[in-house]
RNA sequence: GGUCCCAUCGUCAAGCGGUUAAGACACCACCCUUUCAAGGUGGUUUCAGCGGUUCGAAUCCGCUUGGGACUACCA
């Protein structure tokens, strides 16, 4: 068989060939140990926080080693392509502060020197590839429609062999080069087929970076390498797409471990180097009693736009992910608390095998620390910014009281042990809201269980009234606070904690719990910054006037 | 069904043949207390099971069980 002249008669059109392509795209000039790689994508749908997760890796690898990261967007399943699937990813991504050194720009504008980045408009590079497989005898033109793989599929199952294309059930492998033209001159359409030869028998071992050694089964199988719209599928895209960018570390889902073996083989045939893998264990998420994979489909929180929403900060989001990529974050962010996180060092021993359980209470937490960090101007603008967005009378209350606002987020912010309030930015209503006449909601004393049989409704009420008398703007805290605790020990109140504690009996209750009924009179809330502050803040006419509200209620 | 991957507190996890089996989140208790938080201290809870190898196993090897992935002209 003369594989050459079969060659092009497959590809009459196709003058490129390896050769120009090796050439085209030279191998990189970087320092040793420079990791380039690449964030592949499918437009298929929203961005999802397991990729955020990927990426955020990938990049750090990058960057750390002085290497390259691209983003190429993989749309060759043109079935499955969405609109504006790539502006989705790439805005998405750049939330996140994640960002490219080459790839396509939201616009779909290429940068960088080993593009195009879309695989799309790369048709001529697997054409020419596949006509050198074809030409060097490693690949053949299969004439098989969908009924045949069916059918065989069918058999395969019932008789209990191995399914695929292979043996007696690769119809088109031993094609002679008359048959095959004689079906082109049909009109035949015609995929590409690799040409294995091994068997599933065989194993092979691969060191993966993250995995180490895996002994997986080779494949058996031709599989298509160009499908017959000459679009190729994964594993041929992958194979000639990192050789020529240069890629020397693919970071990707682990579901790609069962097709290891059979894109190694696709690097083979091609003559190409064998390429590092790095496989990543994929978020789950806790169904009943068992763990699955955390699904677009079923989970809100698969779409980091669940997370944009919520208004948990970039941040957070980023701080919370590098501590589930390595374990050795947290140890890190102790020794350097004030450090930025992009000069965290992540490594691929450090990562987890199994799939991380995505775990909102921690994220809340991490997010919560984070957000103690920011001064109360940042946290004005992170939050103003979510509530643009997301709550827009929220965001003119904040627009209209800009400094007022500031100063409330101020309260206790910088000092070395700074209140954790919010995790996310919807929470920021409800915790300060009531600092805002507008979003101030009057709450029934009663309402509250202050767990003491003692405080009943009229006793709140003869406490309310007092403070309304004797309540004065002071100045100074320790002036305020002596305050309430005679106004406590008026009502039978203890003004010292050791002292209620030894005889907790001889008291209604402590000061503490003074402070708080003054504080859910005037705050409608149980659990606020220090009063004191607050008081200040609002002024003594709001003050008086919340707390002539409270008794009122009381008093219905 | 076949192939492969994975398995330490409720969750994230250290661990790499000898440890009282770290730490973090969550939960509980206590302490501190000029209120609320925060903070501090302590506690509950873990090596999936069974067999080997070894003086010695969470760690190495088998089997079992459980979970997951793949099994497309999807990625």
């Amino acid at each position: 068989m003369d594989y050459k002249k079969l060659a092009d008669l497959l590809f009459p059109d196709v003058t490129l060939t390896k050769e120009d392509l090796e050439a085209r795209y030279p191998k990189r000039e970087l320092k040793d140990g420079a990791i380039v790689t690449r964030f592949a994508p499918s437009p298929t749908g929203f961005l999802h926080i397991g990729s955020v997760f990927t990426c955020l890796v990938a990049d750090n690898f990058a960057k750390k080693s002085g290497g390259v990261f691209i983003l190429r967007i993989e749309d060759t399943d043109q079935n499955r392509k969405i609109e504006n699937g790539v502006k989705l990813i790439i805005q998405g991504l750049n939330r996140y502060h994640i960002n490219f050194d080459e790839g396509v720009d939201v616009d779909g504008n290429d940068y960088g020197n080993y593009g195009v980045y879309t695989q799309s408009q790369r048709k001529d590079i697997y054409k020419a590839m596949a006509k050198y497989l074809v030409s060097i005898g490693k690949a053949y033109p299969c004439f098989c429609d969908e009924e045949t793989s069916q059918r065989d599929k069918a058999i395969q199952e019932a008789s209990k062999e191995l399914i695929g294309y292979y043996g007696s059930y690769a119809h088109c492998r031993n094609l002679t080069y008359e048959e095959v033209e004689e079906n082109i001159k049909a009109g035949k359409k015609f995929a590409i087929r690799l040409k294995c030869e091994s068997n599933a028998d065989h194993k092979i071992v691969v060191e993966d970076a993250i995995r180490g050694t895996l002994k997986l089964s080779d494949n058996f199988n031709d599989v298509v390498i160009l499908k017959r719209d000459f679009l190729p599928p994964y594993n041929f895209a992958h194979a000639c797409d990192d050789h020529f960018m240069r890629v020397n570390l693919v970071i990707r889902g682990d579901e790609y471990i069962p097709s290891i073996a059979e894109h190694l083989q696709i690097f083979n045939a091609l003559g190409f180097e064998p390429i590092k893998y790095a496989h990543v264990a994929p978020m789950q998420k806790m169904e009943g009693n068992s763990k699955r994979k955390i699904s677009k489909r079923k989970d809100p929180e698969a779409n980091v736009a669940f997370y944009l929403e919520e208004g948990y900060p970039v941040d957070g989001v980023r701080e919370y992910l590098l501590n589930v990529a390595n374990s050795n974050f947290e140890e890190w962010r102790k020794a350097n608390p004030d450090a930025n996180i992009d000069d965290f060092v992540v490594t691929t021993d450090k990562m987890s095998k199994s799939g991380a359980l995505f775990d909102l209470p921690k994220l809340n937490d991490v997010s919560k620390n984070v957000i103690s960090k920011f001064d109360a101007q940042k946290v004005y603008d992170l939050c103003l910014e979510w509530a643009e967005q997301y709550d827009k009378e929220f965001a003119s209350i904040l627009k209209e009281n800009k400094d007022y606002a500031i100063k409330v987020f101020s309260i206790e912010r910088g000092t070395p042990k700074p209140r954790k309030d919010i995790a996310k930015w919807n929470e920021t209503k409800s915790a300060f809201g009531y600092f805002f006449k507008e979003l101030y909601k009057p709450t029934c004393l009663d309402d509250y269980a202050f767990n003491y049989e003692k405080f009943n409704k009229e006793l709140l009420k003869k406490i309310v009234d007092k403070y309304i008398t004797i309540y004065q703007q002071e100045t100074e805290n320790s002036i305020w606070f002596g305050k309430i605790k005679e106004l406590g020990v008026e009502f039978g109140f203890a003004d010292d904690m050791k002292v209620y504690k030894a005889n907790p009996e001889q008291f209604v209750g402590h000061y503490g719990d003074v402070a708080s009924i003054i504080r859910v009179a005037i705050t409608g809330k149980a659990n606020t910054p220090d009063l004191f502050q607050i008081c200040t803040l609002l002024g003594y006419e709001e003050v008086i006037k919340r707390l002539k509200l409270a008794s009122e209620i009381l008093s219905n």
